[in-house]
DNA sequence: GTTTATGCAAATTCTTTGCAATACT
DNA sequence: AGTATTGCAAAGAATTTGCATAAAC
């Protein structure tokens, strides 16, 4: 992906193409695995992390990435892959590795519904498995 | 529940039934809801944060209580319902209000397991709903 | 008397905001 | 000019640790 399938993704989600906001969705878009606030901080020295943040919480606005949590550390960020403009439905499960603590996409796979009781209204769902990944578990 | 039931339960995951350990415990018990440590704190003001900071560490590790994460604010914690001492097996979705913020078991219904690929070792699994709740539905 | 638990204070970590300077339209 | 964006610094919030005292065995 070049510079402007960047700025047109940002565009197509109503986010004005600035600089360093190209420089945070190619950086999610680069990552095989959901970022944090942290490791994102790490990869773009040029940055500043309070204007990283200030891109993230934008982008989650204008849902361009979504947020995903419960692994150990804090929210992680990736790309939305349905690239629609006024919500998420590309939801899938992540697993969290206890051992090497990375954070999974199992892309594959679909979140299963439950049956929520009456009056429930479902935004959108968090399924993050715990447990220990294929590289972790040969190691041992 | 009188006290001596918390202590057989502390007892029986090999946690020694301090006082304090019967009133964190007992706190759990009595919550409808998982409480974060901050709720914890408000309602137990006779012992110090670090301390049920503490407790609440040592139950996660006997697996007398669990953790649940992707709410919102932080880790919540519930008293496990299956009382094994070396695992977690009563794993429930949970639902947070994006409205009130509360975060509700819904305890009637089972976490949907999906197929992982080969070598994923599933430990334990978070199933985090995020929307309205009926109380809350029924105010807008 | 040795180990364990406790309370207080403070260190850490992570997230978020204030504000002046800069860039954009 | 007027609005939006940026970097730096610092405020906040939440979690976690150090350590001296006190309690338990």
């Amino acid at each position: 992906m070049d510079k402007s399938t960047y700025i047109q993704l940002l565009e197509a989600h109503n986010i004005k193409p600035t600089a360093n906001r190209i420089v945070v969705v190619e950086a999610l878009a680069n990552s095989m695995l959901p970022q944090s606030l942290a490791e994102l901080e790490r990869r773009i020295q040029t940055i500043d992390k309070s204007n990283i943040f200030r891109a993230l919480t934008l982008f989650r606005e204008q849902h361009l990435i979504h947020a995903i949590e419960g692994g150990n550390d804090g929210t992680r960020y990736e790309l939305c892959h349905s690239h629609s403009e006024d919500h998420d439905d590309d939801q899938h499960p992540h697993f969290y590795c206890e051992v090497c603590q990375q954070t999974y996409c199992l892309e594959g796979l679909e979140v299963p519904q439950v049956a929520v009781p009456q009056g429930f209204e479902i935004r959108s769902v968090n399924y993050m498995i715990k447990g220990i990944c294929p590289h972790c578990q040969s190691e041992s």
